[in-house]
This record gives C-alpha cells, sequence and structure tokens, in this order.
DNA sequence: AATTGAAATGTTATGGTATAACATTTCAAT
DNA sequence: ATTGAAATGTTATACCATAACATTTCAATT
C-alpha cells in the first residue's frame, strides 16, 4: 500500500513559489515561473498541484483575490482570517481564536453546520500604516 | 446639480433579478435573463450595473462563489456574514454583531486598519439539516 | 523480473469570469 | 440651444478554471 500523499517534484515546486511570497500568488504567474522548469507545463498542471497542497493544508486560496497564499499554521487543524494590505499586497493569516470562538457560537444558535470558513480582510497593514505616520 | 444616484432601467431590472432569488446569482446567468427585456445587453452592460448595486449598498458581491446576493440591510450601515447552504444553495446574511465585534476588537490589536470584511461560511442551513433528522 | 492498477501527468479543447478602450447617447443644469 | 457629466453601446481581449481523454509513473504483488 502506498503512502498516500506524493509531494512530487510539481507539486513542491509550486509549493515553493507560493511559500516564497508573502503575497497571494496567481495560478497563471505560477505557471509562468514553473514553465522554465517543467517546459510543457499547462494550466491543469499547475490547478492540479493547487488543489492538491489545498487538500493537504498547506496552502489557502483567497476568494477575493482569485490567488493562493501559504499556510501558516500546516499541521495543524485550525480556521484562517487573511489580512490583505491594498498597499503592500501582504497576506498575514491569523488563527484568531476569539473570533472564530464567537463565530462557532453564533453558528450553533443559527443552527447552521459549517463544512469551512473564509474571513478575509481588506485593509492597511501596521507596516504601511505606521509611516504615513511620520510624514509631514 | 443631478441628484447623484440613478437607479436607470438596467440597475433596476438586474436588481430585481437579484432580489428575486434566495440563492446567489451568477454575472453571466443575470446578462441572459435581462437580454430579452434589453436585447443589446453585453457582458460590460451587467457588470457595470452590479458595480453600481454594490457600491449603494444594495447587493453583495459573493467571493467564494463568483455570484452576487441581495442585502438584507441596505441603508443600515454594517458589516456581513454570508451563510451558504451547500445543499439548498440559498444564502443568508447575518449581522451578527458580537462576531463583528470581536472581530473589530481583533483588529484593533493587530493594528490593521480594515476597509472591508467578507465572512464566507459554506455549510448546510438548518431547513436542510432538519429534515435529516426525520428518516429512518 | 514481469504484471498490474491506481495515482499522477500530458494534452487538447472549451467554458466561465471580468475589464479595457473608445464611441455614442441621455439628461438635467445653464 | 448649449454643454458636460453620467450612462450606455460596442468591440475586443485578458484572465480564471475545468472537462475529457491519453499516457506515464511507480510501488505492491505475483
Ligand atoms: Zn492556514
Ligand atoms: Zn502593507
Ligand atoms: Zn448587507
Ligand atoms: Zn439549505
Amino acid at each position: 500500500m502506498t503512502r498516500g500523499v506524493r509531494l512530487t517534484p510539481i507539486r513542491y515546486q509550486v509549493l515553493e513559489l507560493i511559500w516564497g511570497s508573502h503575497k497571494a500568488v496567481k495560478a497563471y504567474d505560477l505557471l509562468d515561473r514553473i514553465k522554465p522548469l517543467q517546459p510543457m507545463a499547462k494550466p491543469a498542471t499547475v490547478y492540479r498541484a493547487l488543489d492538491f497542497l489545498i487538500e493537504q493544508g498547506l496552502i489557502h486560496r483567497v476568494e477575493s483575490l482569485n490567488a493562493f497564499i501559504g499556510c501558516s499554521y500546516s499541521g495543524q487543524q485550525h480556521e484562517q482570517l487573511l489580512l490583505i494590505c491594498k498597499l503592500c499586497h501582504e497576506v498575514e493569516e491569523r488563527a484568531a481564536e476569539k473570533v472564530m470562538k464567537t463565530l462557532a457560537r453564533e453558528m450553533k444558535q443559527l443552527a447552521f453546520v459549517a463544512h469551512s470558513k473564509s474571513i478575509e480582510i481588506h485593509g492597511i497593514c501596521i507596516k504601511c500604516a505606521q509611516p504615513m505616520v511620520n510624514q509631514t
């Protein structure tokens, strides 16, 4: 019986590219950057790798950007909250346990059985907000 | 000086179509359904109407579905939480004030200036879960 | 070492989502 | 009547994602 999970070269290369960026990465950008390594790569090549990496909890899809970001809590079971900066475009993942607990309570009260939760906040991150303070 | 907001026939027709459904509606489905009324309608026609209606707070974009849903709290300033049922595909909007307050507190603590918040929960709604209980 | 079957990848084609760019029309204020 | 902004018409294209089928890989079994 096989191990059930194979991090093949293509999958590993896609994962590396995503992990190498703090910004969300687009599928077709990945495709362009994979091509030098895998000249025969096509959209399906990338999307299959992405599907696999999402299933394994190694990356997340950023719904509001149609893009992908590395998971900061791989392995641990978790719900994620993504903070997306409009200026530097970096995406930060937070566990936000209090928020998630409050959310779980709300779902229970509404008798809604949640299978997946996505919280995406667009705004200005602390690194981009700080410099503004110092401007004359 | 003009009123600044004009709910033109096209915009009104798109709004009516979205309001007429408790499920999220796709842009190209709207286009098909608008065509009998506005035979010259094109993608841009629909997307412009959608942009306008979102700006006015009359509809929301459901990021995880690439689709649109009528706002249940139009007029009132609010953050929304969308409950999306995998079975009946209905989308319910909730104010979820406790969740939003907890979220706001979290953002403040992280010094992240939020401009827009999107919470989308996929799962099974109470109407679809209830009948299962009664099954033999 | 050959067999085999599932998983992964290659390949072609197409469908679905969204916007850019420029032309024309509408419409209310002057 | 003029005018200028907002809205709409129109064409083209870019971007995002999957279906369907062929072929290859690879580890377990014989
Ligand atoms: Zn994560
Ligand atoms: Zn930033
Ligand atoms: Zn709303
Ligand atoms: Zn349901």
